[in-house]
DNA sequence: TAAATATAGATAATAATTATCCGCTGAAAA
DNA sequence: TTTTCAGCGGATAATTATTATCTATATTTA
């Protein structure tokens, strides 16, 4: 997904929400499109503010949670070590994550919701989303 | 699982460790292996007090603390939610999470393990444990 | 029974996130 | 251009599950 592309059609859809693009609610949004990774809160407000100092924690809080009403931010929330976003992809996927180093990797599979779909069945459980997490070492920690 | 049967080995392995079986610490684990449903740690507190009066709620963190060090229940944590526990199947596995009325319920399949396999390998992910959950509304809360 | 130490209970501390408050800003209408 | 008005930014207080701390007590073992 292309960032810019992607920054454009957030852009849009919250100002069509009746909701404002302000220079640091600009800043966040590029910040969480442009990150490939899985960042923090803290970490796209160490980088708002390099360009607007003043910037308070809580507004970053406050365009995530925008984000998040809007369905366009996917949340990994930990019980300590709080939550990491994800503005790139917004739908659930599954996710490596290493216990040594923290990182957080993407992963794809095919069939999946065909596979929830079977859990769901025998339970007549009606499912809106899920979580997948699977924790271990990344190549790098496992080989210390 | 054999309640007590369960209760007899947790009591061992926690003698053997060099822990104590206190009565409150043994009413904790009857309350953990007796629920088969996921309690919050005040749920576990709850029941307790009926027995205990005076048993602080850091007495039942402790005591879950102590079965996670033995890796003897799964906590599933939630950012808001606080954490609910398992000590009849300490293993992961899926479950299917109402998010109206809260309610948990246990899912097994089969080759979930060759599925996490499937996903580590292309990025050479030593794979320890995982999480699965699955959220949406309960056969109950679907109807209404 | 006595000694050693883990535990219970009470309470304070922690920390990510959310709520609150107020002055400001930007967009739309007159 | 001016006025209006709601949304927003920033600072700070509040929230809340969990953990840490401290001391008297209870449990295990010899």
């Amino acid at each position: 997904m292309d960032s810019e592309k992607r920054l454009e059609y957030l852009s849009r859809v919250i100002r069509e929400r009746g909701n404002r693009l302000t220079p640091q609610r600009l800043a966040i949004l590029r910040a969480l499109v442009d990150n490939d990774g899985h960042p923090s809160a803290e970490d796209i407000h160490k980088e708002i503010l390099r360009d607007f100092p003043t910037t308070s924690l809580a507004t970053v809080y406050k365009t995530i949670t925008l984000l998040k009403d809007i369905g366009e931010i996917l949340e990994l929330g930990f019980g300590d070590d709080g939550s990491r976003f994800d503005g790139r992809k917004p739908y659930p996927h599954p996710h490596l994550i290493c216990t040594q180093c923290g990182q957080i990797l993407d992963s794809e599979v095919d069939n999946l919701d065909k596979l929830i779909d079977s859990l769901a069945f025998p339970n007549q459980f009606s499912v809106k989303t899920h979580r997948f997490d699977i924790f271990g070492l990344c190549s790098d920690c496992a080989q210390k």
